[in-house]
DNA sequence: GGTGAAAGCGAGGACCA
DNA sequence: TGGTCCTCGCTTTCACC
């Protein structure tokens, strides 16, 4: 599946990860071409699918949530239909900005945000222990994002 | 901290993060703006820190990362200066795509990619053991990504 | 793979209601 | 706040090397 990347591929897709509203000239300059090359190159990073999209990040803290939170969850069962449920409800909850399906002593890990504390225990009474099949779950929460920035290497 | 923000601005802030290359006409048609109130509005979230970047989305898969792990750390010590020596050293390790300093059993919460996981073993024996004043670490491996692009919800 | 050029469109700002 | 107009530069797509 990985489609062979040159160095200039490389170099477009780190500057895209910086910025992805850099336009294609600057873009073609940053690696020495001209613009035409440089577009057809990112035109076909999308279309492989290596470039999923092209996001804004925002701030949690300016949008008023006070708090990050990681949260594992056990399920009662391990059926595909179960499973199927669960994630699909996940999907509908708009606290809950990642998911993923684990190994380990717990099947999720979720990571949610909220205003504040009190509204995260709301949270977690009312909606994740609601959630189908849940047997039980555990709550850290973020004191710091170190790495604010999610940026996969593309050197290597 | 949180700026007031109307039903335009969110309708803003949530086209910006499902596509961040609209174009401000794009924008300022889907909330039934003319191009430079829009324009001003968008210029203002960037200042006031709400939105803090705009990145290009990569998919891991696609670029030979076969295994997302999430490793929970446990230090040795929970002194400011270790705390602050191994945060510093983190940043510098391009396969950890995201970390918080978390509350709970762990001290901090990495997200790793890695082609897979025989590479996966090596580097957490070479790098993440060898990180300064690690006590233990526990490994969770990602099945599947059920939330793929990080949202957060702007409307509430 | 790369270049250069043409047409059309958007960004960004000055100014008014 | 929002709207109009204007200009410059960029995007996008040619034909061609």
């Amino acid at each position: 599946m990985p489609t062979a990347l040159d160095r200039t591929d490389k170099a477009l897709l780190a500057a895209l990860q910086g910025n992805a509203r850099l336009t294609v000239a600057e873009l073609a300059e940053s690696v020495s071409l001209t613009t035409s090359p440089c577009w057809r190159r990112v035109k076909i990073l999308e279309e492989s699918g290596i470039i999923t999209g092209y996001q804004a990040v925002l701030s949690p803290k300016e949008l008023g949530y006070g708090v990050t939170a990681f949260v594992s969850v056990m399920m009662e069962s391990h059926s595909q239909e179960v499973a199927r449920k669960f994630e699909q409800r996940l999907l509908e909850i708009p606290e809950i900005i990642a998911c993923h399906n684990v190994s380990g002593r717990y099947d999720f890990l979720l990571e949610v945000v909220a205003k504040d504390l009190e509204s995260f225990g709301e949270f977690a009474r009312e909606v994740l222990q609601a959630l189908p099949a849940v047997k039980e779950i555990y709550s850290s929460f973020s004191y710091k994002s170190v790495k604010p920035r999610r940026v996969v290497p593309v050197i290597g």
